[in-house]
DNA sequence: AGTGTCCGAGTAATTAGTTAA
DNA sequence: ATTAACTAATTACTCGGACAC
Protein backbone atom coordinates (compact mmCIF):
# COMPACT_ATOMS: atom_id res chain seq x y z
CA UNK A 1 0.00 0.00 0.00
CA UNK A 2 1.93 2.80 1.10
CA UNK A 3 5.70 2.61 0.52
CA UNK A 4 8.17 4.87 2.35
CA UNK A 5 6.94 6.77 5.13
CA UNK A 6 5.87 5.00 8.40
CA UNK A 7 2.24 6.26 8.07
CA UNK A 8 -0.19 3.73 6.96
CA UNK A 9 -2.92 5.30 5.53
CA UNK A 10 -4.28 1.59 5.08
CA UNK A 11 -7.53 1.13 3.53
CA UNK A 12 -10.17 3.89 2.67
CA UNK A 13 -12.92 3.80 5.02
CA UNK A 14 -15.58 1.38 3.16
CA UNK A 15 -17.88 3.51 5.29
CA UNK A 16 -19.88 5.43 3.02
CA UNK A 17 -23.30 5.41 4.76
CA UNK A 18 -24.43 8.38 5.44
CA UNK A 19 -23.50 10.82 8.05
CA UNK A 20 -26.79 11.19 9.28
CA UNK A 21 -26.20 11.79 12.44
CA UNK A 22 -23.44 13.22 14.19
CA UNK A 23 -23.46 12.06 17.15
CA UNK A 24 -22.65 8.57 17.16
CA UNK A 25 -23.58 7.51 20.89
CA UNK A 26 -26.48 6.39 22.49
CA UNK A 27 -26.70 2.93 23.49
CA UNK A 28 -29.22 1.96 26.03
CA UNK A 29 -31.02 -1.19 24.87
CA UNK A 30 -34.75 0.78 23.73
CA UNK A 31 -37.28 -0.46 26.09
CA UNK A 32 -37.13 -3.95 26.46
CA UNK A 33 -38.66 -6.69 25.48
CA UNK A 34 -35.66 -8.90 24.62
CA UNK A 35 -35.05 -11.52 26.92
CA UNK A 36 -36.11 -14.87 25.47
CA UNK A 37 -35.98 -14.82 22.15
CA UNK A 38 -33.16 -12.10 20.85
CA UNK A 39 -34.71 -12.73 17.02
CA UNK A 40 -32.80 -10.78 14.31
CA UNK A 41 -34.83 -7.48 15.30
CA UNK A 42 -35.62 -5.71 12.28
CA UNK A 43 -33.17 -3.07 11.95
CA UNK A 44 -33.79 0.28 10.32
CA UNK A 45 -31.09 0.41 8.47
CA UNK A 46 -31.48 1.12 4.70
CA UNK A 47 -33.40 3.46 5.05
CA UNK A 48 -31.28 6.17 6.49
CA UNK A 49 -34.15 7.24 7.73
CA UNK A 50 -32.69 10.22 9.20
CA UNK A 51 -32.17 9.68 13.19
CA UNK A 52 -35.54 7.73 13.77
CA UNK A 53 -36.11 7.09 17.28
CA UNK A 54 -34.15 4.83 19.05
CA UNK A 55 -31.51 4.25 16.50
CA UNK A 56 -28.64 3.18 18.85
CA UNK A 57 -25.85 3.63 16.49
CA UNK A 58 -22.49 2.68 17.59
CA UNK A 59 -20.87 3.38 14.77
CA UNK A 60 -19.11 6.50 13.81
CA UNK A 61 -19.71 8.39 11.26
CA UNK A 62 -16.96 8.20 7.95
CA UNK A 63 -16.34 12.12 8.45
CA UNK A 64 -14.98 10.86 12.19
CA UNK A 65 -13.50 8.36 11.08
CA UNK A 66 -11.73 10.30 8.00
CA UNK A 67 -10.24 12.69 10.90
CA UNK A 68 -9.26 10.31 13.15
CA UNK A 69 -7.35 8.60 10.74
CA UNK A 70 -5.40 11.09 9.00
CA UNK A 71 -4.51 11.91 12.87
CA UNK A 72 -2.99 8.42 13.04
CA UNK A 73 -1.44 8.95 10.37
CA UNK A 74 0.78 11.60 11.85
CA UNK A 75 1.28 9.92 15.10
CA UNK A 76 -0.50 6.95 16.26
CA UNK A 77 0.35 8.61 20.09
CA UNK A 78 -2.16 10.72 21.38
CA UNK A 79 -1.79 13.05 23.95
CA UNK A 80 -4.74 14.01 25.85
CA UNK A 81 -4.12 17.74 24.29
CA UNK A 82 -4.42 16.23 20.90
CA UNK A 83 -7.43 13.66 22.73
CA UNK A 84 -9.20 16.55 24.07
CA UNK A 85 -9.17 18.70 20.70
CA UNK A 86 -9.79 16.27 18.82
CA UNK A 87 -13.18 15.22 20.82
CA UNK A 88 -14.16 18.43 20.99
CA UNK A 89 -13.62 18.66 16.97
CA UNK A 90 -15.82 15.71 16.32
CA UNK A 91 -18.07 15.85 19.20
CA UNK A 92 -16.97 12.89 21.07
CA UNK A 93 -16.56 12.19 24.30
CA UNK A 94 -12.49 12.63 24.96
CA UNK A 95 -12.47 8.54 26.22
CA UNK A 96 -13.92 7.86 22.87
CA UNK A 97 -11.27 9.16 21.34
CA UNK A 98 -8.58 7.36 22.89
CA UNK A 99 -10.94 4.22 22.73
CA UNK A 100 -10.41 4.38 19.56
CA UNK A 101 -6.50 5.48 19.21
CA UNK A 102 -6.14 2.03 21.45
CA UNK A 103 -7.96 0.15 19.24
CA UNK A 104 -6.79 1.69 16.01
CA UNK A 105 -3.17 0.79 17.31
CA UNK A 106 -4.10 -2.98 18.27
CA UNK A 107 -5.39 -2.84 14.14
CA UNK A 108 -2.21 -1.62 13.09
CA UNK A 109 -0.24 -4.03 14.86
CA UNK A 110 -2.21 -6.99 13.07
CA UNK A 111 -2.20 -5.18 10.04
CA UNK A 112 1.33 -4.71 10.41
CA UNK A 113 1.61 -8.77 11.62
CA UNK A 114 0.10 -9.67 8.37
CA UNK A 115 2.16 -7.89 6.26
CA UNK A 116 5.26 -9.53 7.92
CA UNK A 117 3.81 -12.81 6.79
CA UNK A 118 3.25 -12.14 3.78
CA UNK A 119 6.69 -11.07 3.34
CA UNK A 120 7.48 -14.24 4.95
CA UNK A 121 6.01 -16.25 2.86
CA UNK A 122 7.46 -14.48 -0.72
CA UNK A 123 10.87 -14.70 1.01
CA UNK A 124 10.09 -18.50 1.73
CA UNK A 125 9.01 -18.95 -1.15
CA UNK A 126 12.25 -17.82 -3.34
CA UNK A 127 14.66 -19.14 -0.56
CA UNK A 128 12.83 -22.59 -1.22
CA UNK A 129 13.13 -22.31 -5.05
CA UNK A 130 16.50 -21.11 -4.94
CA UNK A 131 17.40 -24.09 -2.37
CA UNK A 132 15.86 -26.36 -4.74
CA UNK A 133 18.01 -24.53 -7.83
CA UNK A 134 20.83 -24.95 -5.54
CA UNK A 135 20.14 -28.37 -4.51
CA UNK A 136 19.99 -29.31 -8.38
CA UNK A 137 23.54 -27.64 -9.38
CA UNK A 138 24.99 -29.44 -6.29
CA UNK A 139 23.72 -32.58 -7.61
CA UNK A 140 25.20 -31.86 -11.31
CA UNK A 141 28.29 -30.29 -10.11
CA UNK A 142 28.79 -33.44 -8.31
CA UNK A 143 28.35 -35.50 -11.33
CA UNK A 144 30.47 -32.92 -13.02
CA UNK A 145 33.23 -33.49 -11.14
CA UNK A 146 32.88 -37.52 -10.79
CA UNK A 147 33.19 -37.19 -14.87
CA UNK A 148 36.51 -34.96 -14.62
CA UNK A 149 38.06 -37.26 -11.84
CA UNK A 150 37.43 -40.13 -14.18
CA UNK A 151 39.00 -38.88 -16.99
CA UNK A 152 41.86 -38.00 -14.44
CA UNK A 153 41.90 -41.73 -13.49
CA UNK A 154 41.86 -42.74 -17.27
CA UNK A 155 44.72 -40.52 -18.40
CA UNK A 156 46.81 -41.85 -15.47
CA UNK A 157 46.34 -44.65 -16.36
CA UNK A 158 46.96 -44.40 -20.28
CA UNK A 159 50.02 -42.27 -19.55
CA UNK A 160 51.81 -43.58 -16.61
CA UNK A 161 54.61 -42.29 -17.27
CA UNK A 162 53.97 -38.71 -16.33
CA UNK A 163 56.36 -36.45 -14.46
CA UNK A 164 53.94 -36.66 -11.31
CA UNK A 165 50.78 -35.35 -10.69
CA UNK A 166 52.49 -32.18 -9.08
CA UNK A 167 50.17 -30.37 -6.65
CA UNK A 168 46.83 -30.58 -7.36
CA UNK A 169 45.47 -34.23 -7.18
CA UNK A 170 45.73 -34.30 -3.41
CA UNK A 171 43.53 -31.68 -2.61
CA UNK A 172 40.84 -33.24 -5.25
CA UNK A 173 41.14 -36.44 -3.38
CA UNK A 174 40.35 -34.69 0.46
CA UNK A 175 37.46 -32.70 -1.10
CA UNK A 176 35.95 -35.39 -3.10
CA UNK A 177 35.07 -36.76 0.65
CA UNK A 178 33.80 -33.80 2.33
CA UNK A 179 30.83 -33.90 -0.01
CA UNK A 180 29.24 -36.85 1.72
CA UNK A 181 29.92 -35.44 5.06
CA UNK A 182 27.35 -32.21 3.90
CA UNK A 183 24.30 -33.62 4.28
CA UNK A 184 23.48 -34.73 8.16
CA UNK A 185 25.22 -31.73 10.21
CA UNK A 186 22.27 -29.73 9.69
CA UNK A 187 20.04 -28.98 12.97
CA UNK A 188 15.95 -29.94 12.29
CA UNK A 189 13.93 -27.12 13.99
CA UNK A 190 11.24 -29.07 13.37
CA UNK A 191 10.65 -31.08 16.00
CA UNK A 192 9.13 -27.92 17.46
CA UNK A 193 5.52 -27.55 19.97
CA UNK A 194 2.25 -26.82 18.82
CA UNK A 195 1.54 -27.79 15.17
CA UNK A 196 -1.91 -28.59 16.04
CA UNK A 197 -3.59 -29.29 12.96
CA UNK A 198 -2.81 -30.17 9.40
CA UNK A 199 0.01 -27.79 8.66
CA UNK A 200 3.28 -29.27 8.18
CA UNK A 201 5.64 -28.00 6.73
CA UNK A 202 8.15 -30.36 5.50
CA UNK A 203 11.88 -28.78 5.65
CA UNK A 204 14.08 -31.66 4.49
CA UNK A 205 12.26 -32.97 1.64
CA UNK A 206 14.09 -32.91 -0.59
CA UNK A 207 13.99 -29.72 -3.71
CA UNK A 208 11.57 -32.10 -5.46
CA UNK A 209 8.34 -31.64 -3.76
CA UNK A 210 9.58 -27.83 -3.28
CA UNK A 211 6.67 -26.34 -5.70
CA UNK A 212 4.08 -28.90 -4.68
CA UNK A 213 4.52 -27.68 -1.24
CA UNK A 214 4.30 -23.91 -1.91
CA UNK A 215 1.55 -24.20 -3.80
CA UNK A 216 0.07 -26.44 -1.02
CA UNK A 217 0.83 -23.77 1.96
CA UNK A 218 1.04 -20.68 0.07
CA UNK B 1 2.03 -12.67 29.15
CA UNK B 2 -0.48 -14.86 31.07
CA UNK B 3 -2.75 -16.88 29.97
CA UNK B 4 -5.91 -18.49 30.87
CA UNK B 5 -7.66 -15.79 33.30
CA UNK B 6 -8.40 -19.07 35.23
CA UNK B 7 -8.29 -16.99 38.43
CA UNK B 8 -11.53 -14.77 37.45
CA UNK B 9 -12.47 -15.42 41.42
CA UNK B 10 -14.57 -12.49 42.24
CA UNK B 11 -17.17 -12.77 39.21
CA UNK B 12 -20.64 -12.78 40.51
CA UNK B 13 -22.73 -14.15 37.61
CA UNK B 14 -25.73 -11.49 37.10
CA UNK B 15 -27.04 -13.30 34.55
CA UNK B 16 -30.45 -13.08 33.19
CA UNK B 17 -30.17 -9.24 32.80
CA UNK B 18 -33.76 -7.49 34.28
CA UNK B 19 -35.24 -5.79 31.64
CA UNK B 20 -33.49 -2.80 32.28
CA UNK B 21 -30.24 -3.67 31.97
CA UNK B 22 -28.93 -1.53 29.49
CA UNK B 23 -25.40 -2.35 29.88
CA UNK B 24 -23.23 0.18 28.79
CA UNK B 25 -25.46 2.98 28.88
CA UNK B 26 -23.25 5.55 28.80
CA UNK B 27 -22.21 8.10 27.39
CA UNK B 28 -21.06 10.53 25.93
CA UNK B 29 -22.51 14.21 26.51
CA UNK B 30 -20.63 15.77 23.54
CA UNK B 31 -19.15 19.14 23.56
CA UNK B 32 -18.03 20.43 27.26
CA UNK B 33 -20.05 18.33 29.55
CA UNK B 34 -17.71 16.97 31.13
CA UNK B 35 -16.87 13.55 32.44
CA UNK B 36 -16.02 12.23 35.66
CA UNK B 37 -12.40 10.67 35.05
CA UNK B 38 -12.60 7.49 35.78
CA UNK B 39 -10.92 5.09 38.22
CA UNK B 40 -8.02 3.29 38.04
CA UNK B 41 -7.81 1.33 41.59
CA UNK B 42 -7.88 -1.98 42.53
CA UNK B 43 -11.02 -1.19 44.94
CA UNK B 44 -14.57 -0.92 43.98
CA UNK B 45 -14.82 -4.41 44.14
CA UNK B 46 -17.20 -7.33 45.66
CA UNK B 47 -19.71 -5.28 46.76
CA UNK B 48 -22.04 -5.98 43.80
CA UNK B 49 -24.99 -3.68 45.60
CA UNK B 50 -24.56 -2.31 41.90
CA UNK B 51 -27.88 -0.12 42.92
CA UNK B 52 -25.59 3.32 43.15
CA UNK B 53 -23.25 2.15 39.74
CA UNK B 54 -23.98 0.54 36.93
CA UNK B 55 -24.13 -3.08 36.75
CA UNK B 56 -20.92 -4.03 35.54
CA UNK B 57 -21.81 -7.07 33.97
CA UNK B 58 -19.14 -8.45 31.45
CA UNK B 59 -17.22 -10.86 31.80
CA UNK B 60 -18.03 -14.86 32.29
CA UNK B 61 -17.15 -16.78 34.94
CA UNK B 62 -14.01 -19.18 34.75
CA UNK B 63 -17.21 -21.67 35.36
CA UNK B 64 -19.07 -20.70 32.34
CA UNK B 65 -15.79 -20.39 29.85
CA UNK B 66 -14.67 -23.43 31.22
CA UNK B 67 -17.27 -24.94 29.79
CA UNK B 68 -17.33 -22.90 26.63
CA UNK B 69 -14.51 -24.03 26.21
CA UNK B 70 -14.86 -27.69 26.80
CA UNK B 71 -17.64 -27.87 23.89
CA UNK B 72 -15.45 -25.67 21.71
CA UNK B 73 -13.12 -28.50 21.55
CA UNK B 74 -15.47 -31.02 20.50
CA UNK B 75 -16.73 -28.80 17.91
CA UNK B 76 -16.15 -25.58 16.81
CA UNK B 77 -19.74 -24.53 14.99
CA UNK B 78 -22.77 -25.04 17.00
CA UNK B 79 -25.72 -26.14 16.45
CA UNK B 80 -28.97 -24.00 17.75
CA UNK B 81 -29.86 -27.12 19.40
CA UNK B 82 -26.59 -27.52 21.80
CA UNK B 83 -27.05 -23.56 22.14
CA UNK B 84 -30.04 -23.55 23.86
CA UNK B 85 -28.69 -26.79 26.17
CA UNK B 86 -25.56 -24.84 26.67
CA UNK B 87 -26.96 -21.05 27.58
CA UNK B 88 -30.15 -23.19 30.03
CA UNK B 89 -26.84 -24.53 31.24
CA UNK B 90 -24.90 -21.63 31.90
CA UNK B 91 -27.60 -19.44 32.56
CA UNK B 92 -26.84 -17.41 29.74
CA UNK B 93 -28.46 -15.91 26.87
CA UNK B 94 -28.60 -18.35 23.79
CA UNK B 95 -27.14 -15.00 22.15
CA UNK B 96 -24.41 -14.81 24.61
CA UNK B 97 -23.93 -18.22 23.61
CA UNK B 98 -23.67 -18.01 20.17
CA UNK B 99 -21.93 -14.69 20.18
CA UNK B 100 -19.35 -16.68 22.05
CA UNK B 101 -18.39 -18.95 19.83
CA UNK B 102 -18.39 -16.33 17.18
CA UNK B 103 -15.81 -14.88 18.89
CA UNK B 104 -14.34 -17.88 20.02
CA UNK B 105 -14.09 -18.68 16.54
CA UNK B 106 -12.47 -15.48 15.09
CA UNK B 107 -9.47 -15.88 18.20
CA UNK B 108 -8.93 -19.68 17.13
CA UNK B 109 -8.96 -18.24 13.42
CA UNK B 110 -5.87 -15.76 14.45
CA UNK B 111 -3.87 -18.23 16.77
CA UNK B 112 -4.03 -21.05 13.68
CA UNK B 113 -2.54 -18.05 11.33
CA UNK B 114 -0.38 -17.09 14.16
CA UNK B 115 1.34 -20.57 15.09
CA UNK B 116 2.10 -20.69 10.93
CA UNK B 117 3.30 -17.52 10.85
CA UNK B 118 6.04 -19.06 13.96
CA UNK B 119 6.40 -22.67 11.64
CA UNK B 120 6.48 -20.40 8.79
CA UNK B 121 9.75 -18.87 10.41
CA UNK B 122 11.22 -21.84 11.34
CA UNK B 123 10.81 -22.65 7.81
CA UNK B 124 12.38 -20.10 6.31
CA UNK B 125 15.12 -20.24 8.79
CA UNK B 126 16.17 -23.88 8.24
CA UNK B 127 15.18 -22.78 4.76
CA UNK B 128 18.07 -19.64 4.50
CA UNK B 129 20.75 -21.79 6.79
CA UNK B 130 20.50 -24.83 3.82
CA UNK B 131 20.44 -22.10 1.22
CA UNK B 132 23.53 -20.93 2.65
CA UNK B 133 25.14 -24.43 3.17
CA UNK B 134 24.52 -25.20 -0.51
CA UNK B 135 25.80 -22.25 -1.85
CA UNK B 136 28.94 -22.41 0.05
CA UNK B 137 29.28 -26.38 -1.55
CA UNK B 138 28.32 -24.85 -4.79
CA UNK B 139 31.25 -22.71 -4.92
CA UNK B 140 33.75 -25.22 -3.00
CA UNK B 141 32.76 -28.13 -6.02
CA UNK B 142 33.28 -25.61 -8.53
CA UNK B 143 36.51 -24.63 -7.42
CA UNK B 144 37.43 -28.41 -7.14
CA UNK B 145 35.75 -29.15 -10.64
CA UNK B 146 38.27 -26.06 -11.93
CA UNK B 147 41.10 -27.83 -10.35
CA UNK B 148 40.01 -31.23 -11.91
CA UNK B 149 39.98 -29.70 -15.03
CA UNK B 150 43.12 -27.88 -14.93
CA UNK B 151 44.20 -31.51 -13.75
CA UNK B 152 43.23 -33.04 -16.69
CA UNK B 153 44.50 -30.03 -19.29
CA UNK B 154 47.78 -30.53 -17.23
CA UNK B 155 47.72 -34.56 -17.96
CA UNK B 156 46.70 -33.92 -21.93
CA UNK B 157 49.42 -31.67 -22.52
CA UNK B 158 52.21 -33.03 -20.87
CA UNK B 159 51.15 -36.74 -21.82
CA UNK B 160 50.16 -35.69 -25.79
CA UNK B 161 50.50 -38.77 -26.97
CA UNK B 162 47.74 -40.70 -25.27
CA UNK B 163 45.34 -42.52 -27.89
CA UNK B 164 42.86 -39.78 -27.64
CA UNK B 165 40.50 -38.08 -25.34
CA UNK B 166 37.53 -40.44 -26.49
CA UNK B 167 34.10 -39.67 -24.80
CA UNK B 168 33.83 -37.56 -22.19
CA UNK B 169 36.32 -34.87 -22.52
CA UNK B 170 33.32 -33.19 -24.24
CA UNK B 171 31.31 -33.13 -21.86
CA UNK B 172 33.69 -31.73 -19.04
CA UNK B 173 34.48 -29.03 -21.27
CA UNK B 174 30.74 -27.93 -22.18
CA UNK B 175 29.57 -28.52 -18.39
CA UNK B 176 32.01 -26.00 -16.95
CA UNK B 177 30.43 -23.37 -19.16
CA UNK B 178 27.04 -24.01 -18.08
CA UNK B 179 28.82 -22.96 -14.55
CA UNK B 180 28.20 -19.17 -15.33
CA UNK B 181 24.77 -19.10 -16.68
CA UNK B 182 23.07 -20.29 -13.71
CA UNK B 183 22.90 -17.91 -11.37
CA UNK B 184 21.28 -14.80 -13.21
CA UNK B 185 18.18 -16.70 -14.77
CA UNK B 186 15.99 -17.17 -11.63
CA UNK B 187 13.17 -14.15 -11.11
CA UNK B 188 13.46 -11.65 -7.89
CA UNK B 189 10.39 -12.22 -6.69
CA UNK B 190 11.10 -9.03 -4.09
CA UNK B 191 10.25 -6.04 -6.66
CA UNK B 192 6.65 -6.63 -5.14
CA UNK B 193 4.34 -4.49 -3.65
CA UNK B 194 4.45 -3.42 0.17
CA UNK B 195 7.03 -3.45 2.12
CA UNK B 196 6.33 -0.72 4.08
CA UNK B 197 8.55 0.09 6.83
CA UNK B 198 12.35 -1.52 7.86
CA UNK B 199 11.22 -4.79 7.03
CA UNK B 200 13.08 -5.77 4.44
CA UNK B 201 13.93 -9.36 3.50
CA UNK B 202 17.06 -8.88 1.17
CA UNK B 203 16.55 -12.25 -0.54
CA UNK B 204 19.61 -12.18 -3.20
CA UNK B 205 22.10 -10.87 -0.51
CA UNK B 206 24.55 -14.05 -0.70
CA UNK B 207 24.27 -16.33 2.04
CA UNK B 208 27.39 -14.23 3.90
CA UNK B 209 24.83 -12.48 6.07
CA UNK B 210 22.14 -15.09 6.15
CA UNK B 211 22.48 -15.55 10.13
CA UNK B 212 22.38 -12.02 10.66
CA UNK B 213 19.60 -11.45 8.58
CA UNK B 214 17.82 -14.28 11.01
CA UNK B 215 18.71 -12.75 14.07
CA UNK B 216 17.98 -9.25 13.02
CA UNK B 217 14.14 -10.51 12.15
CA UNK B 218 13.55 -13.24 13.31
C1' DA C 1 -40.18 -12.31 -5.45
C1' DG C 2 -39.16 -11.99 0.64
C1' DT C 3 -38.24 -13.04 5.43
C1' DG C 4 -35.18 -15.00 8.91
C1' DT C 5 -31.07 -16.72 10.51
C1' DC C 6 -26.33 -17.57 10.66
C1' DC C 7 -21.66 -16.41 9.94
C1' DG C 8 -17.23 -13.71 9.08
C1' DA C 9 -15.06 -9.43 9.29
C1' DG C 10 -14.82 -5.15 11.45
C1' DT C 11 -15.53 -2.23 15.32
C1' DA C 12 -16.68 -0.07 19.85
C1' DA C 13 -16.35 -0.52 24.57
C1' DT C 14 -14.98 -2.80 28.85
C1' DT C 15 -11.90 -5.28 32.00
C1' DA C 16 -7.55 -6.71 34.14
C1' DG C 17 -2.90 -6.12 34.43
C1' DT C 18 1.38 -3.50 33.49
C1' DT C 19 4.25 0.59 33.18
C1' DA C 20 5.83 5.27 33.95
C1' DA C 21 5.78 9.76 36.06
C1' DA D 1 2.14 4.90 46.58
C1' DT D 2 -1.33 7.12 43.42
C1' DT D 3 -2.66 8.00 39.19
C1' DA D 4 -3.07 8.26 34.24
C1' DA D 5 -2.31 5.95 30.02
C1' DC D 6 -0.96 1.91 27.97
C1' DT D 7 -1.55 -3.25 26.22
C1' DA D 8 -3.89 -7.49 25.70
C1' DA D 9 -7.92 -9.89 25.98
C1' DT D 10 -12.71 -10.07 25.91
C1' DT D 11 -17.81 -9.04 25.08
C1' DA D 12 -21.21 -7.38 22.26
C1' DC D 13 -22.69 -5.21 18.39
C1' DT D 14 -22.97 -3.85 13.07
C1' DC D 15 -23.01 -4.86 8.40
C1' DG D 16 -23.22 -7.46 4.35
C1' DG D 17 -23.49 -11.83 2.21
C1' DA D 18 -25.02 -16.67 2.00
C1' DC D 19 -28.28 -20.12 2.59
C1' DA D 20 -32.62 -21.45 3.86
C1' DC D 21 -37.66 -21.81 3.93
Amino acid sequence: MNHRPFQDNMMFIPQLYPADAPYTQIIAQQGESKKPKRRRSKKNKGGENGASEANRKRKLSAEQVNLLEQNFGNEHKLESERKDRLALELGLDPRQVAVWFQNRRARWKNKKLEEEYSNLKKSNEANLLEKCRLETEVLKLKDQLSEAEKEIQRLLESGDRVPSNSSSSSQSQSQSQSMEAVDPPFFGVFGVDGYDDDVFYGPETHCMNALEWINLYM
